[in-house]
DNA sequence: ATCTTGCTTTTTGCATTCAAACTGTTAGGT
DNA sequence: ACCTAACAGTTTGAATGCAAAAAGCAAGAT
């Protein structure tokens, strides 16, 4: 075991109860797989022996196919029997088809998030706004773009809904695959700061009808973002074994 | 494409190349678990030691591991470390939150059917609604149910998006679990049979917007249903192991 | 030269085995 | 008598072993 514990500081919640807690084998792995295909380490399309994986983690191959059963039922994996998993390809088609579905969660969660928010929470959602605007302003794209999202997940998280997060992150994970914003238009970019703009407003107003339907909006731009991504060439699919350049 | 519209199976397409296609232990075992799970045959509370699974399906433990990983990255089973699997509990919280999400997707689902579905899906699904009148008529509860969940499966299959029917399907079996149409009083049933006059006219008339706007209403009028439900006593959290009588 | 065909090597699917954690019981101490 | 603590039995977590399927390769036929 050469890994230490890596600490999450900010996706988990550090319960000061239990820090003894060790993850099973089994759950590890899914999320370091999950992590290895989201960020894109494993590119579409790639095979994934289990020979190899389970050398690199040093693990047994039980706990692994255990972890690439989940993978696969989440829609990460592609299992062929017989012949192992693949990580899932990702069509352009197949990213058409998520963003509307995006775009009702993220309405739902915006509707709901309008009703409960609590003025903490909307300070929060501000803070980190007006500091992914700066970032926009600089031109760190990494950086927006994890405020982006973080900001995103907060919305999520003040609809109080555990059905609904656990769905939005599920497919947020399969859509963040695609990295589209490597090749974010200017234009695009700077719509996209503005509809934030509204979401802060419209959040703030606990407007729920409006900010459902910037969301919905802002998702249907997204989706257009993508598309253009396409147009360039680079997108979801990579031809071959490209190297993760971004 | 992939779409063989005029199979009429209900779940999986019967291919007539390969006849001989077995599919995987571990498969199998998640389709069957996920039925018991969902049809009740396990209840909610029900500790599964994996056991008298084994002995039950004649597998041994490695392929029912695996599925019992599955479901619980489904969230039917909770995962107690070293302590074996339990049928997840359904609580009223619970229940409260799947609507709304139920809701949206359902809604999303007839928008985009309204613009996409044939003049044969809308024939067939038609001839199901009337068809789930006369069970209405008659007082047939159970085929009346029947009907109705085939309803909106094949809305949902009109609509054409793969992730959106993955998320209802999850999130339909997960509702089911409730069996709250058990006792739905006459008057609740006789309005639902109502919304889905409307539901049949809007989409009709590929009134999307409509559409949408009646399936959010008629999942909340569920919602309503299952929580006056909770007030019989009968419900999502039977106390004990009542035997599946409906 | 290319395609077929049989064999060898590798990988996967599942069963079995081993070790650690939990459950329930009983013996001992206060 | 009650509470604590140790022990046996069971169940889970993970590793290993074994058979079947696929992938790679080479030799022969057309």
């Amino acid at each position: 075991m050469t890994e230490g514990t890596q600490m999450r500081s900010n996706e988990t919640e550090v319960a000061r109860g239990e820090p003894i807690a060790r993850a099973s084998l089994h759950d590890e792995l899914v999320e370091r797989l999950r992590d290895m295909i989201v960020e894109g380490e494993l590119a579409p399309g790639d095979r994934v022996p289990e020979r190899s994986l389970c050398e690199r983690f040093g693990v047994s191959r039980t706990p692994l196919r255990e972890a690439l059963k989940v993978l696969a039922s989440e829609g990460l994996l592609e299992l062929l029997p017989n012949r192992g998993a693949a990580v899932a390809r990702l069509t352009g088609d197949d990213l058409e088809e998520m963003f509307p579905v995006m775009g009702t969660l993220e309405a739902l969660a915006g509707e709901l998030a309008c009703a409960q928010v609590t003025e903490e929470q909307l300070a929060e959602i501000r803070a980190l706004h007006y500091q992914m605007v700066l970032h926009h302003t600089r031109g760190e794209l990494p950086q927006y773009f994890r405020l982006n999202q973080r900001i995103h997940e907060l919305i999520m998280q003040a609809a109080g809904n555990a059905t609904l997060t656990r769905m939005y992150r599920s497919l947020s994970g399969r859509i963040r695959r695609a990295r589209y914003v490597a090749n974010m238009s200017k234009a695009r970019w700077a719509q996209a700061v503005e509809e934030h703009e509204a979401i802060l407003e419209a959040l703030s107003a606990r407007d729920g009808a409006r900010l459902a339907d910037i969301l919905k909006r802002h998702l249907r731009n997204k989706c257009e973002t993508v598309r253009e991504s396409f147009l360039t060439g680079d997108g979801a699919e990579p031809a071959a074994d490209t190297e993760r350049s971004a």
